[in-house]
DNA sequence: TATGTTTTGTGATTTGTTTCACATTAACAA
DNA sequence: TTGTTAATGTGAAACAAATCACAAAACATA
């Protein structure tokens, strides 16, 4: 079974979307030319390796007078093709669920959570604004917005089970926020993410870096 | 300036957690005895790897019987040396960092969010169990505790301001969720989530793999 | 005790990624 | 127009990571 996974997501692309994301701000900033150094700066990369990345993607810059922001900008939103994917939908409304659905920096991203799915009856208030749906109109839901992309936040032990409905309703990329490795057939592409993990690293960076420096003592 | 992000924080390293998460789980279903491959199947990776990883840490198992889950953990957990450091505090309490702090999953993994703080005198609503602090007692908490480790969810444009106020107050790892490049002293770890990255990249990899199906049409 | 089997542990090899060094180009100034 | 400067773009080199192949060890069985 292969999965894409936060390790063999290309390291290149993974850096694009930092780019983008700085790109994204110094734009609605005002800022209408970056240079690589500006974008290694702001990144923590090295301009090399921003021009690089750029090159391996095939967008080029001005000999002298770096990129245009927005143009650049395009450039990478083109590569993504956002136009007819970027509508995900959101299953589990747990606290993570309901906090992503809430999280104001997706909409800025073009990333669109069109709709939200729980199986509790009381977590399905359809009033207006904030609906949260029942999983038998996945499928609808799924037709109607052609989504391709969804967030899995359900408790470890539903997440195998709402992972095969959702692939067998068209679904082809899914972003995991349960721990478990969801198996899913060659051509859907799973990104795992784990909260616990990203904080026990620093925990353990901190210890290590402690050992490191008494070693000095 | 040099971070540890994602990207430099050793893969070895990322690996490792994925195990601890798993163990945790298979340990709690009552397997007592795993073999690389058993975590090779449950994290997707190659059964090599796992010992290789294991190796670089000093962690060795049993020639012909695999690994004794529990001290496999306690082994993985040691290396961790989680006794003195998993207190953490959270900054931020706008809906990512209110999911956060309700979180489940840290406790069961030894992470133990000892106060959450907020500018908001709205939100510090210090009642006697999800109290909210004011920014204010930050080093009070930070010294009772000997917190050394903080989760940033604050908007990006005060995140900088409060990573120099944690890191001036004795914090020396930061768990970023702000979509910012902090600017941090060499003896500082950073860590950056970015969930916005993390859900264009499947976004990509999707249209992507469509790209490469259809040159076979 | 000897033998076959299973699984770990690791040197050697391959593959992938980052950095380096510099040729190339565009803008600007005199 | 011509030289100077400030950037990009990229092949080559250095480095890092993953895979392979097999030796070493431990257990089971006779």
């Amino acid at each position: 079974m292969k999965q894409i996974t936060k390790h063999n997501i290309r390291n290149s692309l993974r850096r694009i979307f930092l780019y983008h994301g700085l790109l994204v701000r110094l734009n609605s900033m005002g800022v209408t030319r970056v240079f690589s150094y500006t974008l290694a700066e702001g990144t923590g990369v090295t301009p090399e390796q921003v021009r690089k990345d750029f090159s391996e993607y095939g967008i080029r810059g001005n000999r002298r007078g770096g990129y245009i922001t927005a143009s650049l900008l395009s450039e990478i939103e083109a590569l993504f093709n956002r136009d007819w994917i970027s509508n995900v939908i959101l299953v589990g409304m747990g606290n993570l669920g309901q906090a992503l659905s809430k999280y104001g920096q997706f909409i800025k991203r073009g990333i669109n959570i069109v709709a939200t799915f729980d199986v509790d009856p009381y977590k399905q208030k359809v009033r207006a604004e904030n609906c949260v749906y029942p999983p038998g109109r996945l499928q609808e839901i799924i037709d109607r917005f052609s989504v391709k992309v969804a967030i899995i936040a359900v408790p470890d032990i539903s997440a195998q089970d709402v992972c095969n409905e959702l692939v067998s309703m068209g679904i082809r990329g899914i972003v995991n926020f349960s721990p478990v490795l969801l198996k899913v057939p060659v051509y859907v592409v799973v990104n795992n993410v784990n909260l616990c993990d990203e904080i026990e690293s620093v925990i353990l960076s901190v210890y290590r870096m402690k050992e490191e420096q008494s070693l000095f003592l």
